[in-house]
DNA sequence: ACAAAAATACCGGTAATCGTGTATTGACTG
DNA sequence: CAGTCAATACACGATTACCGGTATTTTTGT
């Protein structure tokens, strides 16, 4: 089932001494761990995880000189086959995208369990993503509400053709490419977009677009 | 801990009889259900959610005469105290976060195993939101490949300056105002923009903002 | 059935962008 | 030190969008 070599070797990125020895006291129990680094700071991961045998990167975001972001980015450029592992207590929908975007293989909430840890790990080491459970929740329920607001205030009183519109031209379609399509004429295309641009208070297509996109009607 | 009425009483809606019937042999089995009510459509489901007495309705989405997320958005807007669980084969984001803004309270996948569905089931019946964790990791890790492609293949090769008139032909400054703002002549920046639409192989002020939109340059 | 909202269509004029070029300057790079 | 890139600037015709109206026909909701 494990395709992966045992044992893995570790390597803890926090700048938190206790956290880091907290980890890797958990850690060291099992018996899939080998030998285990700790790197105080971004800098010093970078600097072990590319001159040390290491498999995994436990890494926390928030650190002096080099932050987990730009370490993540960095390893992963010079060596792809290191797994990185986040593990964090901001977990908004921001900073995920960044760390997956920057190469992370899992992304962990700080204060669940040790089980949730090992888990990631074994997931990445074959090679698999791992988001938590509770994180990927939050952010879509929290994402939901922002959602709920954003149509109670502004796109609720966009109609279905001034949506439909609005689509077509973030597609960067003329008037007239729109009416031909639409099997309308022109001005009457014209005509619904002067109307969202009136209905929201905007002066022109670029901020429509710009508009369309934050309130994701496109 | 559990908070909600026993027994829960159960709306599925699917056009396909055979996903039905099974749902319903499953659910059946269960101490915590009660009645198993089926509809074939969302026009179906609509009229027995608000007829019937349903706690929980199990969605599927691709449904003759009114598809699940109308069915959704008129069900919760009638009566808000019924759960929907969406149980779908798609499950692109654009879809779930659909669905959740029509104000469903779960989302599993068709192809998960039985207990996944009897823990949404139960988690709305807490009202509590559930998202089955495979579906949110697809959703991240897709995200994740997409915006880096992107990364690699346009914005890179941006300059600065571009970028910079990027955001404020989003914000929907005419070629004159960003001129007055940055102290050009409007030809200077009508050229940055030229030069932008051609790099980027697009066509106008609207493609413009919704690539900058898509590639988080705003 | 009736009012309100949405979708359709037009006019005339002004302002902005698009397409296709050319050209100069400075900074960085092999 | 020649070459590339970024940033600056201009010409000119063609196309498109913006502004401020008006007006008819479907839909929709009650």
């Amino acid at each position: 089932m494990t395709h992966y070599q045992l044992p893995i070797n570790l390597l803890i990125a926090d700048d938190h001494q206790l956290i880091a020895d907290g980890l890797s006291q958990i850690l060291e129990a099992e018996k899939m761990v080998g030998k285990i680094h700790i790197a105080k700071n971004g800098k010093e991961a970078v600097e072990k995880a590319l001159t040390e045998n290491i498999d995994c990167v436990i890494m926390d975001i928030n650190m002096p000189e080099l932050n987990g972001l730009e370490a993540t980015k960095i390893i992963k450029k010079e060596k792809p086959a290191i797994k990185v592992v986040v593990v964090s207590m901001q977990c908004d929908a921001a900073i995920v995208n960044k760390m997956l975007r920057a190469g992370a293989d899992a992304f962990i909430n700080k204060d669940t369990g040790k089980s949730e840890l090992l888990v990631a790990i074994k997931k990445v080491m074959q090679h698999e993503k791992y988001i938590s459970p509770e994180i990927s929740l939050n952010l879509f329920t929290h994402l939901n509400d922002r959602k709920v607001h954003y149509d109670a205030d502004n796109a609720k009183h966009l109609t279905p053709r001034e949506t439909e519109i609005i689509r077509y031209i973030a597609e960067g379609l003329t008037n007239h490419d729109i009416a031909n399509k639409l099997f309308l004429s022109t001005v009457t295309v014209d005509t619904h977009r002067k109307n969202i641009l009136a209905k929201l208070g905007l002066k022109n297509t670029a901020s429509l677009v710009k508009y369309a996109a934050d309130n994701k009607l496109l």
